[in-house]
DNA sequence: GCCAACGTTGGC
DNA sequence: GCCAACGTTGGC
């Protein structure tokens, strides 16, 4: 696989739209990011081929569940100029859309979760944001050391 | 369900 | 431009 060489954390709610769903669609757009830290990473770092671990956020437990890949990359959001949308911006417009989204690929479910517990008891992820207290960014860049080690705990080969 | 942490909004 | 109020996130 060429392109990317970034590496990234995406959260997701499972009840909303977690690793299986992704399964099933095989490509998604990421919709709904409305944080302007996440939407520039998005817009301006995201390359396709970046790799991304598929985090759920709000389960039972939380963790890395899988894999996925940026298939495109940052366009308009369309759900922001969709009045219905729980999405929807008044204040964006398509001449100048606020929001971006990237398409999302899926790669792999992890035959186990690496939980956040597990994330915080490594001392090699030391630093890993989403380990830290109180960090919200639905949206992470992660160092590729980190990003081996969380493929090494899930026993992921590929 | 609770609540700490954080980001955004809006009055001034 | 400050900052209090408010809404949301997300672990527990």
């Amino acid at each position: 696989m060429s392109g990317g060489t970034g590496y990234w954390l995406i959260k997701s709610e499972p009840d909303v739209y977690g690793i299986d769903e992704l399964a099933r669609d095989g490509v998604t757009y990421w919709e709904g990011i409305r944080n302007y830290q996440a939407r520039n990473f998005m817009r301006d770092d995201m390359k396709v081929g970046d790799q991304l671990l598929y985090y759920h956020s709000n389960a039972k437990p939380a963790g890395v569940v899988g894999l996925a890949r940026v298939a495109r990359e940052a366009y308009p959001d369309p759900e922001q100029f969709e009045a219905e949308s729980k999405y929807f911006d008044p204040k964006s417009t398509p001449e100048e859309p606020r929001w971006v989204v990237v398409d999302v690929e899926f790669v792999a479910k992890f035959d186990h979760i690496v939980s956040l517990a597990h994330l915080k008891a490594d001392p090699s992820l030391d630093g890993m944001l989403v380990t830290k207290r109180g960090q919200r960014l639905s949206v992470q860049p992660v160092e590729p050391a980190h990003f081996e080690r969380v493929l090494e705990l899930a026993a992921y080969t590929g």
